[in-house]
DNA sequence: CCGCTTCGTCGAAGCGTTTCGACGATCATC
DNA sequence: GATGATCGTCGAAACGCTTCGACGAAGCGG
């Protein structure tokens, strides 16, 4: 393994000269260059990552920090990190994904510590959320993608769940619907703070509220299981329900299924949308899903661009964004087969 | 940011009697070793990886080379990932992930060279794999999960297909399935090289004429529409089929859509066997699937135990083992409903 | 043609560890 | 009771790079 020295003797240069040739902090006149760039393609020189993290105090490497649950990722987190990895290559970093339990805070304590890492990208946050403050600790550079519940000292990048939400809605509405029910995460994770599923189910709360509508959710546990119990509880609610909502992607399997199984036909009997989906899960379906399209590699892009301006110069680089969902519609929406029923009296609040 | 030097000061003694401590490479007495430890408490001390890594010249951490396609990780993957992880983690090594893509070798040379890495796993090798010989010519510890075409000089760890494919025909067989349908990845992917798609192919043709049955594969897009357009094709090459194997988790919800657009019933009419699917997947589906169960994240423990073995001592440390899919009996699979039909004259040759 | 800046290069001092050789002190051995 | 081992500790030399200060050479205005 060669050495700077190497390319240095090998090129009658200075070890600086050929250090100054490979990070452009001075300037090197055109011959100089050319002879170290010769020497150093002659002896196959690789500069050693640790050796230039210890000088330099940067090892040029990003962490993205994943939970990795026994789901799996989804493509929608697929493209988070595809998003993350070119942005961060295309600066000259190094994307390191760190598959993080949610037990091992002293771990991520200590890997933090470790100034190992320039800078860290933390997925999946809930909005009370022991790692952020380890990492704040730290005093590594941070950026969330998702949010906390307090977000006023950092650095975001996070769905726009209620215009995303807005937009499920107004497109079912727009169809005819009237009884439209939610179908959330399940209420353990609900209760744990997971942001996403507080923050639609009060969007939608909202949304139908201002149609005039009554906001019927359900939480259903995240299996095919799960989706059939959610949809059983859902007509047991709201019988004369038109249309589901469903921000769980794999209870949504179960929710067609159960359709289904009652002799119900997608779109013509109940028409479903699909939350924060890709389009690859979408097309699983049969009839293929309308979903809310995630921004996923933008989402890791952006992440990953606000962090290398933390990490570039001293000052405030706060950067807080919302990015929403697009509508992509399939077969999966129609107007309603049976007559809409038009609520004349104020909406009741049995939702939830 | 507290360094060794801190910590001998104020536990009087020299830093390389810290570092003893910390690295267990010489007998310490007790009280010595109390006293530094303490001051590394009080200090809140942390070592300095790249410190460390220069001067030891291993890094402590450990690759996961996943090439991150647009389609995700399935719960299969992730399991390898967490299985490694663990094993990783138990050894007091890091893993990262690299999400290196399908282009980049120069990408992959460069992290390999670059000494940042004691050593790698790489996952979804083909079977004749330029990153392989990249990584070999580097000289870097490797594991693959997964196998080359050529593995004399390699270790690696790999789901056991032949196998697997023997037990999946089996169960059919024994339920009195007689016209089964092998439903692979797509045409491009068995060119390709894809070694999983290539070694189903063989094990099922061997299982098949085995039981004196016919084998007929169909390769299928990954998708759900290849799914359909697959069953399509199976029926017109096999009228009479009773049963799909299919190696193909995207795909797959295309066949059952379209299974159930014929007015099929499954398993009543059809049986369908899901191959190297996780459980989470297989419960996806309606009924849930019967299913090859992988072993995940055993493959993972194993191939970073290997790793770990190379990276202890000089030697050969080879190391090169199958691991078979576990048999899970779900609601896909019956005896079929139409008489099995009884083959007299010797298989033909319509497979593939 | 003198003093000033700018340019291109060099030597040396770190960066925070590990690790090697050395050296008293303690301990068993004959 | 001298003789080696062994134990516990220290000081110093790496590890391979970045970066700072310095300095000769060149370019410039007056």
């Amino acid at each position: 393994m060669a050495t700077m020295h190497d390319v240095a003797r090998l090129a009658h240069v200075s070890v600086s000269t050929v250090s100054y040739v490979l990070t452009g902090t001075r300037p090197i006149s055109q011959a100089t260059r050319d002879k170290v760039l010769a020497a150093m393609a002659e002896l196959d020189y690789q500069p050693n990552a640790m050796a230039r993290g210890l000088a330099s105090r940067r090892s040029r490497i990003l962490g993205l920090l994943m939970p990795m649950d026994e789901r799996g990722l989804g493509a929608t987190e697929t493209a988070f990190v595809t998003g993350a990895a070119a942005a961060a290559s295309a600066a000259g970093y190094h994307l390191v994904l760190s598959p993080v339990g949610g037990g091992d805070l002293d771990d991520l304590r200590r890997l933090a510590s470790q100034r190992m890492l320039d800078g860290v990208v933390l997925m999946e946050v809930q909005l009370a959320d022991e790692r952020v403050t380890v990492l704040q600790e730290t005093g590594v550079p941070l950026v969330l993608i998702g949010r906390t519940g307090d977000t006023s000292t950092l650095s975001y990048v996070d769905i726009d769940f209620d215009q995303t939400v807005r937009e499920a809605v107004a497109h079912l509405v727009g169809l005819g619907h009237r009884r439209i029910v939610y179908v959330n995460h399940s209420a353990a994770t609900l209760a744990s703070g997971y942001g996403p599923a507080l923050r639609t189910r009060d969007a939608f709360v909202a949304a139908m509220t201002g149609h005039g509508l009554d906001p019927v959710m359900i939480a259903a546990e995240d299996s095919a299981a799960g989706g059939r119990a959610a949809l059983a509880a859902a007509f047991a609610q709201a019988p004369e329900l038109t249309a589901v909502l469903a921000m769980n992607e794999t209870a949504i399997f179960g929710i067609l299924g159960e359709l289904t199984g009652r002799g119900l036909s997608v779109p013509d009997d109940v028409s479903v949308v699909s939350m924060v989906t890709s389009p690859q899960v979408a097309e699983l379906a049969t009839p293929a899903l309308t979903a809310m399209t995630s921004p996923g590699s933008a989402l890791g892009r952006i992440a990953i661009e606000a962090l290398l301006r933390h990490l570039d110069g001293p000052g405030d680089h706060r950067h807080q964004q919302l990015l929403p969902c697009a509508l992509e519609i399939r077969g999966s929406t129609a107007v309603p087969r049976r007559p809409a029923v038009t609520i004349a009296d104020p909406p009741s609040t049995d939702g939830g």
